[in-house]
DNA sequence: TCAAGACATGTTATAAAGTAACACTCATTG
DNA sequence: CAATGAGTGTTACTTTATAACATGTCTTGA
């Protein structure tokens, strides 16, 4: 789960408040832009927010299974796709899975803190690390566009 | 592919050096370890290695195909485990593939450059990044010990 | 108002990536 | 030379993701 603080989130947060926030933050951002939040996209992000730690495209799906039938996986790709588009999800990489992001308003490159231990997923929103992978690329000759940041370790709660 | 140059590779560089420097560096990283480089690992190395773009398993399990009769995928993944484990070969989380390590002798973190257009892929090697990544976590609560780099955008000889 | 087009979803099937479990080989080494 | 352990073979399977095509549903302008 991802949290509006900077840093990484404390255990007890309550985690309410940041499904509350990224929704309405989602609304509105999806108003703006004239693209329509449906309700499948909604619960897909509903669910994805509602996880501390990120969810793979089949954890989803069990969960999106309210009326009983199950809906076919290509339906969460789609939603996710819509989703990740609007900056409203990230994925990761290494986990092969998906998290909310609170800071859609705001431009930044996705960067990770995931927690091997509790699985929480922070991020990390890094200014510095953004611009520096930037100019070390372009001294390398090399014009970067997308970055993908995932560094594994252990939070302040899980850590000895 | 990846260079043991500094910066991206350039287009016309001759690959056959790469390829020999790669093996004949794991074979002397293995012995010193004392770690067996099998014809299966060396095989799987090789394939990797002589390629300029990263390759997923199924690719490298088609070009193992040399004796007429396909091995199962896991003997692929069972090879790469242990490249991976020596680090001789890096995984690329976001491309679900496979890229030989030229630096596997100086220990750094696997940080990457991926061009769009000619899906080349170059070691970015930057201490600079890995050490601002390793504050900012620091900084944000957080222990880093394992960091996933990887960056898409354009290199020098795709570039506008 | 209603047809056209665009966007969204349903349905079925399949591809691509990765792993589990167990049997067998083969080089040591005590 | 048996016992051990690392490496490989074999079969089956799980997990992750996409293709292709049919159907539904908004909205917009004639």
């Amino acid at each position: 789960m991802v949290t509006a603080k900077q840093g990484f989130p404390e255990r007890g947060h309550d985690h309410a408040d940041c499904l509350t926030q990224v929704l309405s933050n989602a609304e509105m951002v999806c108003q703006q832009r004239g693209v329509r939040l449906t309700p499948q996209r909604r619960r897909v992000l509903e669910i994805v927010a509602g996880s501390h730690s990120p969810l793979g495209a089949y954890d989803i799906l069990e969960q999106m299974d309210f009326t009983g039938r199950r809906s076919a996986p290509i339906t969460v790709y789609r939603a996710l796709d819509f989703l990740i588009e609007q900056g409203l999800v990230h994925r990761l990489a290494s986990l092969n899975a998906f998290a909310a992001c609170m800071h859609s308003d705001s431009e930044h490159a996705a960067q990770f803190l995931i927690c091997r231990d509790c699985r929480t997923v922070a991020e990390l929103k890094s200014r510095r690390v953004s611009r520096t992978i930037q100019q070390d690329a372009e001294h390398a000759g090399f014009q970067a566009d997308q970055q993908v940041v995932e560094v594994t370790g252990t939070c302040r709660d899980c850590g000895v």
